[in-house]
Formats: C-alpha cells, sequence, structure tokens
DNA sequence: ATAATACCCAAT
DNA sequence: TTGGGTATTA
C-alpha cells in the first residue's frame, strides 16, 4: 500500500536498493529514518513495508523517499510560502511534475540496471558468482557537479562517516534553512521537528572567513581547499554552477583538465565527479581501497617489489588499475565499480570470496585473457595482457593526458 | 619526471 | 599508526 502523502512509481528493487545507494559513499546528505514495525504485521512473508524513510533538502523543497520491493514512494515538503503557492492546482501540479523530473534525472532511471548486471555478470566471473545476486540495485547517482566537488574534496584522506558530518556542517553553516518537518513516526510525534537546509552555493562558500570557521568545524586542511575552489570558481566565472553543468558536454579528458585546476581536487576525486555528476561513466575512480580490490580479486600484480603491506598509489599504478578495470567491465565500469566498491563496504570479503591466489579467474566472455594468478614476480601490473593495449580505453589516467599548462 | 612529507582528524 | 588524497618540495 501507498504511505499517506506519498505517490508511488513502480520500480523493482533490483532496479534501485536506496539502503544501497544512499549511504555508499555517493552523496553525504541523505538521512534515513527508521520507521517503527507498523504493526505486527510483521509476522514473516517476504519484506513488504518499507523499513526506512530517506529525506533530502533540494534548493526549494525537501525530497522524501520511502520504497518495499516493487514501487519507490515520494512526496516533496515545501517551505511555507511554496506550500501556499501550491493552493493553485496549477502551481500545485507543475512543483509535483519537477519532482517527478528530478527522481528520474537523479536516479538515472531510464537506464536499465538489470541488463548492466547481466553483462557484468557475464564478463565478470566475480561479479557473476559473489556479487550480482547479494547486492542489487546499487546504481550511479547523477548529482549536482558542484555539491559533488565540495563533498569529495572533503573526503580526502578521510571516511563516510566524517565526511557526512563534515557535508551537514556545510549545510547548517553556510546555508539558510529550507523549512521544517517532524520525523516520519506516522503517528505525528512532535517531538524533534527536523531542519533542514540545501547545500551552500559558492558564493556562499567563497567568503573570506569561510576557510577559519570550517577549521572550527573540524574540517583540518580541507577547510582552505573548499573556501578556495568556491573562491575561484567566483572569480572565474559569472555562474559557477552553470559552468560546472556546461562540463558534462566536454570530454572526459577536458573535463577532467578542468577539474584539476580546483584546489584539493587530485586525480582520485576529479574521477569521481566525472562519474558521478558529469555523467562519464566509464571512468573508475581509485582509491587505496579499490586498489585493493583490484589486487585481490582482479589479478592485478603488486609492486615489483612487493613490500608487505603499503603499496604507494603512484600516476602509475592509478591508471593500471583503472584500465585493469574498465577492461574487465566494459564502458559502464564506473557503474559496476561503486557496486564492488558498496559490495566490500558491506564486507563481502568475509563472505570468502576466492581469490585469485590458488584461484585463477576465469573470465567468460573475455575481452581480458586469463589473469594467471600472481606468481612469479614481474615488473608489471597487468596479468599477461599482451595484447597490444596501447589505447589506453579511456578514462582512468589523470596522467599523461594533457599538458594543460594553465598560462 | 618519479619519490617522500606534511596536513587534520578519527579510529585501532 | 594509518588511512576512501592532495600539494609541496626534494
Amino acid at each position: 500500500m501507498v504511505p499517506k502523502g506519498f505517490t508511488a512509481l513502480p520500480l523493482p528493487i533490483a532496479q534501485l536498493s536506496l539502503a544501497a545507494v544512499l549511504k555508499c559513499g555517493q552523496s553525504f546528505r541523505w538521512v534515513a529514518y527508521p520507521l517503527v514495525a507498523s504493526e505486527e504485521i510483521k509476522a514473516e512473508q517476504p519484506t513488504e513495508a518499507p523499513t526506512h524513510e530517506y529525506r533530502f533538502a533540494l534548493k526549494d523543497r525537501v525530497i522524501c523517499l520511502r520504497q518495499d520491493s516493487n514501487s519507490l514512494f515520494y512526496r516533496a515538503v515545501f517551505p511555507k510560502d511554496v506550500a501556499d503557492a501550491c493552493k493553485d492546482p496549477k502551481v500545485a501540479k507543475k512543483k509535483e511534475e519537477e519532482t517527478l523530473d528530478w527522481l528520474n534525472d537523479y536516479f538515472q532511471l531510464d537506464v536499465d540496471l538489470i541488463s548492466l548486471y547481466t553483462e557484468w555478470a557475464e564478463r565478470d566471473v566475480v561479479f557473476r558468482e559473489n556479487v550480482k545476486d547479494r547486492f542489487a540495485g546499487i546504481r550511479m547517482l547523477r548529482q549536482d557537479p558542484w555539491e559533488n566537488v565540495i563533498s569529495f574534496i572533503c573526503s580526502s584522506n578521510n571516511h563516510i562517516g566524517r565526511i557526512t558530518k563534515m557535508v551537514q556542517s556545510l549545510c547548517t553553516s553556510f546555508s539558510p534553512p529550507i523549512c521544517t518537518e517532524p520525523s516520519p513516526e506516522d503517528g505525528e510525534d512532535p517531538s524533534s521537528p527536523q531542519v533542514y537546509h540545501a547545500f551552500p552555493s559558492p558564493k556562499q562558500l567563497a567568503a573570506d572567513d569561510v576557510a577559519s570557521k570550517l577549521r572550527e568545524l573540524g574540517f583540518g586542511y580541507r577547510a582552505e581547499y573548499v573556501q578556495r575552489t568556491a573562491e575561484m570558481l567566483c572569480e572565474e566565472h559569472e555562474d559557477p554552477q552553470a559552468y560546472l553543468l556546461g562540463l558534462r558536454k566536454l570530454s572526459t579528458e577536458d573535463a577532467r583538465a578542468e577539474l584539476l585546476k580546483l584546489c584539493g581536487v587530485g586525480p582520485k576525486v576529479a574521477d569521481c565527479v566525472l562519474l558521478m555528476s558529469m555523467d562519464k561513466k566509464m571512468v573508475v575512480p581509485v582509491d587505496t581501497h579499490v586498489h585493493q580490490i583490484a589486487l585481490k580479486y582482479y589479478g592485478l600484480r603488486g609492486t615489483p617489489s612487493g613490500k608487505g603491506g603499503k603499496v604507494p598509489m603512484t600516476p602509475k599504478i592509478y591508471e593500471a588499475v583503472g584500465s585493469k578495470l574498465v577492461e574487465t567491465w566494459g564502458d559502464y565500469a564506473g557503474w559496476a565499480h561503486s557496486v564492488l566498491f558498496t559490495a566490500d563496504l558491506r564486507s563481502f570479503a568475509s563472505y570468502g570470496l576466492p581469490t585469485p591466489t590458488g584461484t585463477p579467474v576465469k573470465q567468460s566472455l573475455p575481452p581480458t585473457p586469463v589473469p594467471p594468478t600472481p606468481s612469479e614476480s614481474d615488473s608489471d601490473y597487468f596479468g599477461t595482457s599482451p595484447t597490444k593495449k596501447r589505447k589506453t580505453r579511456a578514462s582512468g589516467s589523470p596522467s599523461k593526458l594533457k599538458r594543460v599548462k594553465t598560462e
């Protein structure tokens, strides 16, 4: 049944799992509210009722979402002035359409995730046997570039928990409240009226005192990056947000070059932005975590000297990891990477995944020759891929792309 | 043009 | 002590 005040959108859980997608480190702004198990109807049976409500503050409204196995339920909460204007059916209808349009765009619902999972399963045995059926519905969000850039500048050398807290601070400290709304708890508990703030604009984060304020808020050295990036964008562009949005039209390499000009934006952060808000679906951001996954499950060679634990990330290794994963997954490699990344977050490794060490991963529909077990040493990072891989199937590499002298 | 290091904070 | 990195300096 449809929750009161919500509109239902037919959508199988395999196409989108809010629980996985909204909390896996793509966006850091969704707040999850547990819903009390309605009645004793919790009497077994396939999970029917939604277990959580998720909320996200947009410019002029708060989006509320719930879902069960077959539907996505949504509704928007507006500030008083807009709500009043909505008494006019015309306005109300327009606002509702905007919300639906936003949902379709944000979740990229025109992309059939089932087909992608099928393709990845055919190409990758690890995905096929250990991920596909256990981690369904994990898709790439299409986020606002500005928010994405700032959020990921905050992500450097950091973990999801703290990043979430920092982004939250950004909103409550530099952006005025949009509106308030009680927590879901069906029995309208006036207990804790939540206050929602949109993500601050470039101008709001470009003010001089922002950096010091961020320091106090615990941003550490990222404080200056955020303020300077905002400042830089405001100085160079009449409309910073429109400029960033415009980067979607550029090639991956050109857009990356632009992003790398920003303070606190290096190869990894730039790739996150390209993948999550610039439509560059093949880009695979490589952090140490992804590096580990590639080493462990995709036959990527460790460093020649094979130092026990730590392997410093170099541009060369970054490129090698990215290329390897693109070869494995194809043109939606970035999306696939997100599934593996999320699965790994939920520690699928502890479920006894077979590792290449002793279990040669055999690609069945292979653009890639079987990577042999990491046997002997070698000064290369690839598992024998003698086939001319000269073309560097796009993405992945931030290095050697363009000299971008930045006059 | 490839390597070390510092940086701010939190978790182990 | 070690990162879900980047910028700076050697």
